[in-house]
DNA sequence: AGGAACGCGTTATACGTAAAACTCCGGCGT
DNA sequence: ACGCCGGAGTTTTACGTATAACGCGTTCCT
């Protein structure tokens, strides 16, 4: 296929410069170069000849070959961020936090959407084959973590079971108190008959979410709970909210969903059989994306700390790849009431 | 910070084992290793020795050294995705696209978010400090296009200028033509006064967009064409768009929009101002993504083929890194018609 | 005065891999 | 009998970098 013997593909390729270049130019030797170059050199070097080294890298375009440097080093500052799905806010955010973290401590963080199903390459490594230092991965994204274990590299898993997977770190949020505040919300404002439109992708944070509103929900008298499932998809959502809201007599009046996305698609059902958001049917969200925002009614819903997420994750890996003890995190989050949810309908 | 000297960091570490250790294992030679591992031994191996190499690696749990490799080959089988928002499921669709092809390639593909204004790193190469082979980048990131000049590697653009940039090769969307379809659709529902809700992002993308919508409208009597601009952002769209619909007596009867977040926006600008869409107010997106479907009523939009864009960009950069003459392309978009046009009001 | 210490470099080596060049040997044609 | 070939490996080298180990002319201390 590709046509073999390293280097000169066409004729004129000018052979990308190396330091070995550099030094020929400035009359020094290759060491010299790197340490200047590296940044070592404070009390080996004069600072004329480190002057003249830096303008011949300049003139002759000299780039560093990471491929070298990174097999010299055994190490690579790079990390890889696992995520289940690039659409979703929520985990551009971490990469957002993670990503500015990294940047203060020169290292890079590559992205890797773990292909929930799409029959894309299971394994990361087979589309992030950069060395990596070490990995930061999503509970939700399950599918590609069987193959990050099996590897040395440490990892760090976000809002993951506690001590499960052999990561060396977690970073978690509080989503049982998340859960908690709808559930409050909802029964003060008088709702007693609840459905949980709970996500269909198996994941540790969302069996803390149901568990942590049944539980709440167990603690007052008169109230009811169901569930309905859906994958995280607008239509999906849609289609489990009729489901929900399908008898009449026992219709819910509140319906808590797992994640903005579901709670778009709960609205839309709603819309279909003629309930009015919020004074039919109450609706609240979870994750507070753009989307809940876009909606009308904009929805109640739970605001995470995404980039703090993030940049704790980051932290975390950086504290095991220096050997410091990881800070183990449990981030708060919070209620963000808004139009979507109001007192039942009168009976 | 790091405390230096290359590999042993604490005691007890088992120090990865290398071809090396897989040759000792199997009483044979570190190139034999090579051979068999990176199946080029046919003819040159004898099949039992093979077998027994396959066996000792499995067994010691060898993993290839990816910064050797890279080093010795020169070359990374690594292309870099450079995109202006992670959360913009076009582009997550393109992704989708590219990785397909590269995995059917032998490559990987590394995604960097051009950080639009965000103070995060500018230069693609501090984020995915992988050695690469190549570089595919969108119009919109034009933050990050700088840093990529300078880099002798291949460069496919997405949906650009032809030929400004020094690009390889270039894949574009027949965007005007969406303009076009747009225009015509909302011509032959009788609307004469619109008003173009534009990106204030500044690409090349949208400068097409723009002359298409004006070149259609101009070819008809009687029409009239304001632009009010708007970062792309579901408020900002909204503020716009309540701008736009501001002066009630040439007040436009339908509001194009450069992207379907836009339209969101001017969605919950016109229910704001008691109006309604489609019936008072028709709005039009573009670009097809999940949001258009959840709005209600449905966004009529123009569907963009992401998957195959980024199939076709990698594409080109394969044919531009195996020294072939890249196909150049450009895709055909179609008029997806939904609820959020009809008829403009009576006068 | 004699060497230790220092400033300013250089030379040499290692990282792990892929592949070119070489070795060894048995069989085959002439 | 001899050269040649092909199979089955091995030895060697190179990729570009970072750094440990070494060299050498001055200066400084005692």
């Amino acid at each position: 296929m590709a046509d073999s013997t390293g280097r000169p593909p066409a004729a004129g390729a000018p052979a990308r410069p190396t330091s070995k270049d550099v030094a020929r130019a400035a009359g020094v030797s290759q060491a010299t170069v790197s340490l200047v170059l590296g940044e070592k050199w404070r009390g080996r070097v004069s600072e004329r000849t480190a002057e003249l080294v830096r303008a011949a890298a300049r003139d002759i375009g000299y780039r560093p070959n990471l491929a070298a440097r990174n097999l010299r080093l055994g190490r690579t500052r790079t990390a890889l961020l696992v995520v289940p799905a690039l659409t979703n806010e929520f985990f551009a955010r971490v990469y957002t936090g993670a990503a500015a973290v990294a940047a203060r401590h020169g290292f890079g963080v590559v992205l890797y959407p773990s292909p929930q199903g799409t029959g894309l390459a299971r394994d990361p490594f087979a589309s992030a084959r950069a060395a990596l230092d070490g990995v930061i991965a999503s509970s939700m994204a399950a599918d590609a973590l069987s193959a990050i274990r099996g590897t040395d590299l440490p990892l760090v898993m976000l809002d993951s079971a506690p001590g499960a997977t052999g990561a060396a770190a977690h970073v978690n949020l509080d989503v049982a108190d998340g859960m908690r505040r709808i559930a409050g919300h909802l029964l003060g404002l008088g709702h007693r008959r609840i459905v949980h439109l709970a996500s269909a992708v198996p994941s540790w944070t969302f069996d803390v979410r149901a568990a942590a509103l049944r539980e709440a929900l167990e603690g007052v008298s008169g109230t009811s709970l169901g569930t309905v499932r859906a994958p995280l998809e607008v239509d999906a959502g849609r289609r489990a909210a009729e489901q929900a809201l399908a008898s009449p007599g026992t219709r819910p009046t509140a319906l808590v969903c797992d994640d903005d996305i579901l709670a778009a698609g709960a609205c839309k059902a709603a819309r279909r059989l003629g309930l009015r958001v919020p004074h039919d049917l109450s609706v609240t969200g979870f994750d507070d994306v753009a989307l809940a925002r876009a909606l009308e009614p904009e929805l109640t819903t739970v605001r995470l700390p995404a980039e703090e997420v993030g940049e704790r994750g980051m932290k975390a890996l950086l504290d095991v790849l220096e050997g410091r003890p990881p800070a183990l995190d449990q981030l708060p989050v919070s209620l963000v009431p808004r139009g979507s949810t109001a007192p039942p309908p009168a009976l």
